[in-house]
DNA sequence: TTCATTCCTTTCATTAATAAAGTAAAAAGG
DNA sequence: CCTTTTTACTTTATTAATGAAAGGAATGAA
């Protein structure tokens, strides 16, 4: 399915996807229709998801990286989903989970304040417990 | 520091990095030009820090997504990140982390045969605790 | 008021993307 | 075994985007 230069193709792009595909073509020994026709076809076949951008969150004023072990109170989970649909802004990922918890729910924030106001109204839907990123 | 306009950029960016700037200036109302001048000034102030790609694990063989909340036996992490180093393919994040544990982990595996071995050489180093992702 | 700065547009030269045609090698089928 | 098809690529030519330069309008400082 796969072959190596379709790896280094998806390498390059993970370290820069603005590459221009004359430029990809040279870094994996093709030239840019050749890359290029390789590119749309791990678009094609959905091995490349899309094109996005790393943001610095500090920069954009999220100070607070958390991670929130969620443990819903009843067995209806329609009311914490609810209420995550509301906190958008907060919410980087919400993954269901098999192990210790329902959902492990990752957030930004920026301020303890901020993150404060957020668990207290988190805890009227479901019990939690946080961690709280010191370094990635 | 950052307009209206910069976070419509990085909106846009984060849906579609490859878009050309002439597309984007549209998107936003400016020239291409102008949107070009914009997205060299976000990357320069570090607050766009590069442009990646979405990878789909599963088309890659990687099927078990994992979160391993780590315990470090003793109080010097040295052996743990040494052992991280050597297991790099199958590390997504190492977050360290206050609260529950000393870092949480995030993983993806081939199987459950992997991940089985992985932490059995993990539980060498720390004692862990596992979450598996069931949806994202 | 005057000057400098910022942020934009317009224009144009350079460069890349894309479509089309052609080639060579591998795979499929009689 | 030979023919046909398919795949993956290159080359060429057209189209489109980028990026540099010049210039204008609005803002703010001296």
């Amino acid at each position: 399915m796969l072959d190596n230069t379709d790896i280094r193709i998806l390498e390059e792009l993970s370290k820069n996807s603005r590459i221009t595909m004359k430029e990809l073509g040279k870094k994996v020994h093709l030239t840019g229709p050749a890359a290029s026709a390789r590119v749309m076809k791990l678009e094609d076949s959905g091995v490349i998801e899309g094109y996005t951008i790393k943001v610095n969150p500090v920069k954009l004023g999220y100070f607070v990286h958390a991670f929130i072990t969620v443990i819903t109170q009843s067995t209806y989970h329609q009311p914490y989903l609810l209420f995550l649909e509301t906190q958008k802004q907060y919410v980087i990922n919400n993954y269901k989970i098999s192990g210790d918890g329902c959902y492990l729910l990752e957030c930004k924030f920026p301020s303890n304040e901020e993150m404060n106001q957020f668990l207290e109204e988190l805890n009227e839907q479901a019990n939690y417990k946080l961690s709280i990123v010191i370094k990635k």
